[in-house]
DNA sequence: GAAACAAATGAACATATACTCAGATATTGC
DNA sequence: GCAATATCTGAGTATATGTTCATTTGTTTC
């Protein structure tokens, strides 16, 4: 199937969706949340980074709705809004896992 | 389903596939290359850039092996080495053309 | 070989990005 | 209210990145 070249706008719009996997503290984020809530702490001691360095992430994620966040008293809970967003992140994942 | 976080070595990969498609320019020669290869002139013109600059993107994606470079006479023709790959760059399209 | 065209390359520069640190804000239990 | 814990935020910094410009390399036609 052939397209037209993409708008600059819808261009700058898909960038912007890639560019939030485009980290491997971020992907390594994501992953941590596929199929499973987790806060702050928890994303901190798993990913190895500390939890402000987490919290800036989970900020760009969240305003580019791909994460949400549950406040449950002093913890915050964060996961991953949409489906859709899973299933592309794990086709990235599986590219790179298929090749190694 | 619940997966375990990525290690470090995997999620850097996993991003740097990412990242290939975290830039306007980049995501518009993708588009441009999905369906038909095209030469370094016709991609300047299409994405407006130099092709200077778009020899320098090509570069990369082609060191990730995103693209594949073909000469014919003075010209060299890019296209997309994976169809895997055309699909996960329509789905990051598809996302963000859903949300508008 | 010389001229013309297409593409690649390296250096330079401006901007974007990720991280750390210090301090602020929010919540709980006393 | 106060101390302890969890999270967020802004500033600063070091590095990465995208683009342009000048030059080089590769190819064709004469």
């Amino acid at each position: 199937m052939k397209l037209p070249v993409l708008d600059e706008h819808t261009a700058a719009h898909v960038a912007e969706l890639f560019r939030a996997f485009s980290d491997t503290s971020r992907v390594r984020i994501m992953s941590a949340l596929v199929g499973e809530e987790k806060n702050v702490t928890e994303l901190a001691k798993l990913v190895g980074v500390t939890e402000s360095a987490i919290s800036h992430h989970l900020r760009g994620l969240r305003q580019l709705h791909i994460v949400r966040a549950r406040r449950d008293g002093r913890e915050v809970y964060y996961s991953i809004v949409d489906p859709h967003i899973v299933t592309l992140f794990q086709q990235g994942v599986d590219h790179i896992k298929a090749e190694e």
